[in-house]
DNA sequence: GTCTATAGGCGGATAGAC
DNA sequence: GTCTATCCGCCTATAGAC
């Protein structure tokens, strides 16, 4: 439950300087430990302020975390799966390019946002203690991705339309196991692959 | 480091019962906590023995877990992903048969096994902290599964054929990214699709 | 509201009897 | 080899001064 009311410094109405400052500490800290390793000591260290202020802000080590994934399933990785190129209409013939384009920006944010792999084991990691996050991501995050992606077979007749539903879970899985499994689990030194070819084939596979 | 020597009830040179008793408690534990959460006072519990006695048998909570680890990819998961319809020769025409059969048994266990999908979540959330295990998950049964499906692929002459490996891919990437939204990330309650539905509009697309 | 200081408990790991 | 009993540190969370 949220206390009677957040500390504000000024009279206007603006987001807590100092609750962001904490999120950001938060972040650095479950994402290096996992929930049950990291510490709040750690947390108030790097967030720059001391713990009773971190207690005020936030009523426990749960709701830290839990406020924390909240946030960057709303905001940061929201539109991740549903940028600019999913807006109608779509241009004819373009199905194609686009899925290509997203396919390729899947793997570049798995290899340059180190954020990104870390959110991803830690909704995966946690989904047993707390299902109500992996609950929100997949409400949140995966239901816009396939809902963009399964349109986007819909709508292009260039692509394999029999199914679009499952022509977006093939799609998303391929990707989405790829990068878990190059990245995450370390197949990239042990079983490499090259992102561009495994693209082409999927594309042969999902196009007329 | 091994200590100098295992202890041994008999003369006999036989696997000690307390290693697996103590492993067994191990595994409830570790699977129900994380390694984090996880309690040596409730392993030694659930084991039944006392918590020097799980000190002797191993070195500490570090090495019991990775003992614990090594040994669910070693003999309890190994052989998951590689049936005995793997064995040469493959009969003419089964080649999609066998994939179809893979593909249920996949979904089958992910529903039926918990053990399963607790050891999916630990390998995927402990990736971090323990990188030499994903490692060896990687090195040992993704690609032993990696291998098995490519040669299938690679010797039916009613598969796509083009490029085995990222037939292979596909084929895993799109059964294994569904377990883990579905059952791991609950998305069966909330993004629900047949299994039957998605192996057919798979297979259709991994056939000429 | 924010700090310093501390309470109180549970964690991993071990000493020493048998 | 296995036990009971215990050490000691770090953990979350808070009391009380300012």
């Amino acid at each position: 439950m949220m206390k009677s009311s957040n500390p504000q410094k000024s009279s206007r109405p603006k987001a807590s300087e100092k609750a962001k400052a904490i999120l950001e500490g938060a972040m650095q800290e479950f994402m290096l430990s996992g929930y049950a390793a990291a510490s709040m000591d750690r947390i108030a260290t790097a967030s720059g302020v001391s713990k009773p202020t971190l207690y005020n802000y936030f009523q426990d080590k749960e709701g830290l975390f839990i406020a924390l994934i909240e946030q960057l399933v709303e905001k940061r990785f929201q539109d991740f799966f549903t940028p600019q190129y999913f807006q109608e209409p779509i241009p004819s013939g373009k199905g194609e390019i686009i899925l290509r384009e997203l396919a390729k920006k899947i793997v570049e944010d798995a290899t340059n946002d180190p954020q990104f792999l870390d959110f991803m084991r830690i909704i995966l990691g946690e989904s047993g203690r707390f299902p109500e996050l992996a609950r929100s991501f997949t409400r949140t995050i995966k239901a816009t991705a396939f809902q963009a992606i399964t349109h986007l077979f819909a709508s292009c007749s260039e692509l394999k339309t029999d199914d679009p539903e499952v022509a977006a879970r093939i799609f998303l899985g391929t990707m989405v196991h790829f990068v878990i499994t190059q990245k995450l689990l370390y197949g990239e030194d042990i079983l490499p692959m090259d992102s561009d070819r495994l693209i082409e084939g999927l594309m042969s596979c999902l196009t007329r």
